[in-house]
DNA sequence: AAGCCTGTCAACCGAATGGTTGAATGATAT
DNA sequence: ATATCATTCAACCATTCGGTTGACAGGCTT
């Protein structure tokens, strides 16, 4: 209902209460939940829908989805007396961006970063932070 | 130790039993673990260093640094009396590319997707799986 | 050798997690 | 009105988590 390209990015940022990264990693850290939003990649599912590919309870699948969607992962638009669900990719965009800090560490920098680091590791007692060192996208948290 | 460029993905794909989406997202699902990492960005840190800025004991600290070993984010390497650990960025890279699947949701493409998507949900009832929905670039798991 | 330093281990604790079952809610169908 | 369907809720259970404390194991220092 209403607008739908911009409500997605629009309840992500009113809405949706800005969900920690500790949620969202704690989220992802389960298979079911994965799956589950690889179902949702599909398109809409219902919890019941959700809930089929598992050997789970019902009840127990539909805890994971209220995990999803503690997590922002996942809004509920209940229709009648079922619960669609559509997939809310914000936070996993900020995961994403969260992860993308370490890029230069698994890309072709790395070598020059890892020979960096081994020569103030080598050089150096103190533990001072490497100037050359990535800076982080948030503060201090994460 | 050894040649570092391709030690790190050597390491990671011999002496690494490939840690799993689960322990990889489990460990990030931690502030104070999320805190280390970066604090490891900068360099090589001893357990003491990584635990300083946390107003825990030392033995949490150490647990701490043990989950980010198991999901194989960190290695550790014993000098002497103190261990010292480096980044293991490989894991990081993994969680990325699964969260790069979902990309397309939150680019450009979402719109497309998104019309995509409620068309599907809306001429069929049934839930089957949308045939441009991107593709997992993994199997079942995750 | 004695003592300190770094770090782990083991036992314990409270809270959260992930699952179950059975009852309750509410919408739909007959 | 009644039965059925989709889903949640509540209580319960075992396990894990994140933290503590105290004891232990090595490595340095003197």
């Amino acid at each position: 209902m209403t607008g739908f390209l911009p409500a997605a990015i629009f309840n992500r940022m009113v809405e949706q209460q800005t969900p920690d990264l500790d949620t969202v990693f704690h989220a992802l850290g389960d298979a079911t939940r994965r799956r589950m939003l690889r179902a949702l990649a599909g398109g809409e599912r219902t919890v019941g829908q959700l809930a089929e590919p598992f050997e789970m309870s019902l009840a127990a699948a539909s805890k994971h989805v209220k995990a999803l969607e503690k997590a922002g992962l996942v809004r509920r638009e209940v229709r009648g007396r079922t619960h669609l669900c559509r997939l809310e990719p914000g936070p996993l965009a900020s995961a994403h961006d969260w992860l993308g800090f370490y890029e230069r560490f698994w890309t072709g920098r790395l070598d020059v970063l890892d020979a960096l680091l081994r020569q103030e590791a080598a050089e150096s007692s103190a533990t001072r932070e490497n100037p050359s060192a990535p800076q982080s996208p948030e503060g201090d948290e994460s």
